[in-house]
This record gives C-alpha cells, structure tokens and sequence, in this order.
DNA sequence: TTGAAAGCGGTACCAG
DNA sequence: CTGGTACCGCTTTCAA
C-alpha cells in the first residue's frame, strides 16, 4: 500500500475500493496508528483547532460558552486551544505577540474582552476569522444578546410591579471586560425608567464587580446607609442579583416582601435562590459562533453577520409588588 | 539569509553574530512573521501544547486546576488544549480513539476521571506522559490531597466542638468521577467517629451529587424526616456545604447555633457564607503537574511521584459547639 | 558564523 | 483504483 492510498482510506476520501479501504483501516486499528496532526496539518494547511481567549477559567459566562464551543468543535473532530487572558494588559500581549499568530488555529473566539485598538488592528490584519461573543466590538463580528433592550426588559418587569426606587447592581466598566455590557445595560435601565416617568438618581447606580461578594457589600453599604431605602434591585448580572439578596437577609429583610431583586444570566445558582432573571444562552451562543465559522472556513457562504442572542424571562420568586 | 540562520537567530541558538540576529528580528518583526508551529513540531517531533481532560468547564475544582495549568504552560510558551469529557463513556470513546492520539499534545493531564481499565492501558501503552490530578488512579501518576485524612480532620473538628450526631453528606460515586474521593472521604469520615467511639450510623451517609442544589435537597429531606435532629454536617465539598446551610435556613434552623456545618475544598463562594472549610490549592496542584512534566520532557529527571497536595483548615463561622 | 540539503509525516496532483 | 512524487515550513547536521 502506498501512503496515498492509506491517506486517502483513513480519511474517508473517494477513489479506494471498498476492501482496501477496509483492509488499511483494520490495519491501522490494530497498530493503533493516528496521523500526526502537525504533518497532516502542515501539508494541508490547517489545524483542524479553534483558539479561544477567554478571561478566566473560573467565571460562568466564559465557562459556559466553552461548554458549547467544545460540543460543536467536536462534532467537527476539531481540537480546543485555550488562552487565558487576564484583565493584565501584560498577559495579553505576551498572547498577541506569541500565540496568536503562530497559526496553531485556523479561528479564533474571544470571550467579551476589552480590546484595545492595537490588539483589534492585530486581529483585523490577520487573516484568522474571529469572532467575539459576549459583546461586539469595532473591527470584530461579534455575538451577544441586546443589551439595552435586556436591560429595559428587566427594568419594566420592576415598574410594571410598582417600583420606582431602583437601584441598578451594574459591573464596573473599567476591569478589563468589554465596557459596552456594563454601559449598554446602565442605558437600558435608564431609558425604562425615563419612558415610565420616573427620574433617574445617580446615586442609584452602584457598582458590584459583576461578583457575588462585591455586590453584596454594595448593597450592603447601600441598605445601611439610605435615609430611603430602594424597594427593588436590577442587577446586571445573577451573581450579583444573588449578593443583593444575600445583603438583604443580612438586613433582616425579606426577598420579595421587603426587596425585589432581577437579574441578568441565566446562571444555575440563580435557581437555589429563586431568582428572577433575563437568561440568555452562552452555550448556544459558542455553538452558533463555531458552526458559523466552520462553515465559512469549507467556503460555505462568507463572512455572516449574527443576529441577536435570544434571552428568556424566567418569572421566579425574587420579584413582587412593591410594598 | 538563509532559513538555517533564520530559525537559529529566531529562537536564540548560538552560533549566529549579533549583528545578523537583531536584523533577522528587526525584519521578522516588522514582517509581523511567525513561525508555523505545524512546521516546526514536525521538525521536532513536539508540539509544545500540554491536553488536559476535563470532566467539565462549569465546574469549579477543574476550572482552577486550569488556571494554574494555564500559568505554568504561559511561562514555558506552550499551549493547551483542553478536552471536555463528560461523564458519558460515549463522549469519552470519542476522545479516546482520536484526539488524544492524535499527537497534538506532549503530555497528558486528567481531572478526577474515572477511567475504565481499558482506557488506563490505553494511557499507559501511549507513550505520552501522564497525570491525574485530583485522585490518583492505578497505572498513572496522581496528584491530590491525603481524602481520608482530610474527612478525618474535618470531622474532628466536629467532634471536638461536642457533636455526636454528624451528617456525612457526600459526594455519588458513581457519577463517572473519580470514585476514590467520595470513598477516601467517607473511609476519613467514620475513621474519626469509630476513634473517638462515636457509633457510625449508615443513616447519616446522604448524597448531594457533589452540588449544591442537590446537597440542598437532600439535607431537606433529612431535616424534614429525622426524628432526630443531626447537630452538625460534615460535606465533602463546599457547594454542598452551602447547600446544607440553605437547607438550614430553608427549616429556620440557625448556622452554627442549631446546625454546624464544615466543607472541603476551599471554594470562593464559600467566603460568602463564612463557611468553615479544609481548603485545597487546585491551581497549584495544576501548576505543579505541569512543572514536573516539562521538567521531564526535557530530560530533567525521570518519572517524579508527588507528594499529596497540601490543605489548610479555614476557620470562618459555620461551626459552633454543639447545642 | 553561515549556507546547503536531507528529512519530519502527511497530502495531493499526476500518471499509469 | 492505485502508486509515484513533489511539496508543506521548519530544524538540524554537515561543510564551507
């Protein structure tokens, strides 16, 4: 056999007659043979790999994209390479610089980070595919659910039950993550509040990290120290919905009697606390930014545009009418 | 210039004047050039990307082990690629007869997976070095902590504050993870009641799936049903911990004065319900694992077995003396 | 110090 | 349907 032959049998291409290809496979099993991905890679000029950056391990959003990422990569026998990259502009360069560009991918996928321009011209001028998801941003396709109109979204939920002193849980634009979330989602809640003839306080936007521990604090902070206290919560995200309900109990008061309190996410521990929320899909979103790029990189179809990420409201028991 | 001087002056080999290597850069540079890492692990016969097997992404011991991964592989300039197997042997297979053969990667890490006899000859018949972190498998290297003499000091603690009558809430075995910890951990668990001539009561053995919500309902149950009271929980991890505090809550029961609780494991939300824990350092163990190993790859030393990994008892407020 | 040339392990074109 | 054979882009040995 030569080794055109066995490549052309291993791979499932055309031209082999049934029993050889048979007999090579066999073969192939009982050695345990598998092609090198670097030689196959480099004669073919692939990688058969996505590259994905993602800012941490640890947090949800990212976690849960991944999760859908890796099912479509691996309906398509592609490998999962993953760059983490902190909030530190230093990390991230020692990315660009390095790995980025060593072609061990053929797409890349970056979870709502906060490019700077430098890092988008980068991207731009390589010729990888990329998309973003969490977020668009210039120069870049990006996937991601409407952020203001999410936002509003909850924000009514909380009028349309009587609320009119609200406070906005937001995350702070300047740690790294991409800012348009935090701003988009702060525009939203404004827009409902004017729309519903309600004035906007300032003093009502309060910062929580987008983590559970700073937001309780937050809150806390906001509790103790109100000469009024707001009667509901939108927090930009569940983890801080679910530190707004945690300071609550911390003030003895009762969710939703004394507090309502509305998320953003969809996150699992949102179900433990029986939190309202606006849940939006990451593991979709991963999947539709995979199977969108494979399908560009076999030359089906070029350069697609997303549409919006759907998000669900799911009505629990955090949410009532005002007292 | 030809490639020889090139990919020597590139790479920092010795053997080329100064001169010609800060032109060869000065161009690579601004020619924005970068070696194709298929072309050069070919030449090498290495890849210089570690795979690491996860059971999944969400799920927060093996999202930290990645992180110390990640950090110890940055430093070195390798890559990862990750593998997400569930617990279903079916997705397992899939991995198995392809990816990780396919010579994408140096070495080999695994998260407390339960693997099947015949996939840890296939680890171990593959040349690919190996390790397992977090539980420890016959045929592989392991790293992780001491399980039974944690449980044993968890539940010491306990016993010292006056409790007789402890919940051991733990994890199924048999959930495709690791059987051995849940195991380890209940062995440590009744080794600290039989020494302090506490009777082991096979009622108080409840499981929580390792997660919260589950942990959750199932201390419910327990809670609702007993006839007895249980004064204290032992969880063999915090997300099931804070489970049984909800549970507390959810019967009205205080925390620690009517019902103690202690975890294991060291998880940030723990922090939040000032869960009193044995903490292990899932990052390091990762970072550790992937220092010894490319420490090996490059001829340094051979075939190192760890040490167990270490655990620090964090005392917070879930646990008081018995009521 | 530098260059020439032989691979590394596949793929793909072309001829048989 | 099958085999021969130039590459793919880089590393490495050997000479110059």
């Amino acid at each position: 056999m030569s080794t055109a032959t066995v490549s052309r049998a291993l791979r499932g291409l055309p031209h082999v007659s049934v029993e050889t290809r048979d007999t090579i496979k066999r073969i192939a099993a009982e050695l345990g043979y598998v092609p090198s991905s670097n030689a196959s890679g480099l004669a073919r000029g692939r990688t058969d790999a996505f590259g994905v950056l993602v800012p941490s391990f640890t947090e949800w959003f990212g976690a849960t994209v991944l999760e859908g990422v890796d099912r479509e990569l691996r309906k398509a026998n592609f490998d999962l390479v993953i760059y983490e990259i902190g909030t530190s502009a230093q990390q991230r360069e020692r990315v660009f610089n390095r790995s980025l560009l060593r072609n061990r991918t053929d797409a890349l996928l970056a979870l709502c980070i906060d490019f700077t321009p430098v890092e988008r011209e980068q991207l731009a001028s390589d010729d990888l595919p990329a998309v973003m998801i969490g977020g668009s941003v210039r120069g870049i396709r990006g996937i991601g659910i409407d952020e203001r109109a999410t936002a509003r979204q909850a924000t009514e939920h909380l009028l349309a039950l009587g609320h009119h002193d609200i406070v906005h849980l937001n995350g702070n634009p300047e740690i790294g993550l991409n800012p348009l979330v935090a701003l988009g989602r702060r525009k939203g809640f404004e827009e409902a509040l004017t729309a519903a003839g309600v004035a906007v306080d300032p003093r009502r936007h309060v910062f929580g990290d987008f983590s559970l521990a700073a937001a309780r604090t937050a809150m806390n902070a906001v509790l103790a120290t109100s000469a009024q206290r707001p009667t509901a919560v939108f927090a930009s995200s569940d983890e801080m919905a679910i530190g707004a309900i945690l300071a609550a109990w911390d003030h003895g008061l009762r969710v939703p009697d004394d507090l309502s309190v509305i998320g953003i996410d969809g996150h699992p521990l949102g179900v433990s606390f029986g939190l309202t929320t606006l849940a939006q899909d990451p593991a979709g979103q991963g999947a539709l930014a995979v199977s969108t790029l494979l399908n560009e990189l076999n030359g089906h179809g070029r350069r697609v545009r997303f549409p919006r990420a759907p998000t669900t409201f799911i009505s629990r028991s955090t949410t009532g009418p005002a007292p």
